[in-house]
DNA sequence: TGACAAAAACCGACCAGACGGTATGATTAT
DNA sequence: ATAATCATACCGTCTGGTCGGTTTTTGTCA
């Protein structure tokens, strides 16, 4: 007779907890460690209320992902509506959209795993794909100069950095990274 | 009674077989998609034998690890020395060798997965980090202004979308840009 | 408003298959 | 003869998913 037949019903707040869970399993044991057990114990959901949410694995994986590319598109629209300067808008929202606090700890490993994993998902690929595709669509196309290419891959390979731990960049080293990049999307 | 019983025994080849299987499987189906009798099966070894040649499969994820680090620091050296113009070589050298044909088939994708596991990895994460600090220690320290940076980082960002396959650049605007960074560190 | 049926939320035991790894034996190379 | 190279059979554990049951919530109608 587990408390939680006892506890008020909060279908929503165990369904956030699961995929809270799940971004904490996947971020310290990786893809090939998301286990649904790990994550219904850390949730303090037995797996039947995991398999209640979320059908199957694959179900769970879209859902977090969709809420967390839900998660940039809010920052990115929020960046874009705040900056006076339309030109270059978009990839200044792009940069700053990486150093924003995520609900989620470790954003960027998660959406790491996200991006070679969806390789050899195919619905999670499509899904990427339509939300990339929407988001141009949204904000009108983008910059596409040699330069302004340049940058926005340079943010890519910046939050790459961030998760691989590797080079030791000061965080003071890297917001003048930061700076400089947003800095060039001025002088496109 | 096998045929490989037969066969004459070319166990350096065997070994590369199964290095060359366990990449292909990490590609197609991801490291959570990576098993033993998955490679043994590719390789066209029993498990077995894939168990002699690597005692477990974070050996052979080590060990196979290693091989595409190698591979790197060889296309790295090998362009800083036909580089006539030292300034600037070495991030030449790290953008080149992206793009150099290696011996694994889709090896940025290969890259890719193991970049995203050694952060919770450890033994990778170490393997890793003293294979980049060895580099630049060989090669002299690195340009670090912002520009140089910046251009290092777009290299590993223009690496990233190849792998994605999200945002599709044909070849001759992904050489455009390839060649863009090269021409702008002459210009540091 | 209250009874009550239906649906939603959740648990816990269970299963079939997959997985990493072991043990042992067969064959070849040195 | 000894070591190296492989195959085969096997084991304990883990994993994704199913199933039946229990409690709560919600909708309905008198």
């Amino acid at each position: 007779m587990n408390e939680n037949y006892r506890k008020k019903k909060q279908p929503e707040l165990v369904r956030a907890a699961l995929l809270e869970a799940a971004a904490e399993v996947i971020v310290e044991k990786g893809l090939s460690g998301l286990t649904l057990d790990a994550v219904a114990e850390r949730a303090g959901v037995s797996k039947g209320g995991l398999i209640h949410h979320f059908a199957s694995k694959q179900v769970l994986l879209e859902e977090l992902n969709r809420e967390i590319l839900g998660e940039y598109e809010n920052f990115i629209s929020g960046y874009i509506a705040a900056d006076p300067e339309p030109r270059g808008s978009f990839i200044r929202a792009y940069i700053r959209s990486f150093f924003s606090q995520s609900k989620f700890k470790d954003a960027t490993k998660l959406f790491m795993a996200f991006t070679f994993e969806m390789s050899h998902n195919e619905p999670l690929h499509i899904l990427c794909g339509e939300w990339y595709a929407n988001l141009v669509e949204k904000h009108g196309e983008m910059q596409n100069s040699p330069k302004a290419q340049m940058i926005q891959y340079a943010a890519d390979g910046l939050w790459m950095e961030e998760c691989t731990g590797l080079v030791s960049v000061s965080p003071a080293e890297r917001q003048a990274i930061v700076d400089y990049l947003i800095q060039q999307t001025y002088e496109l």
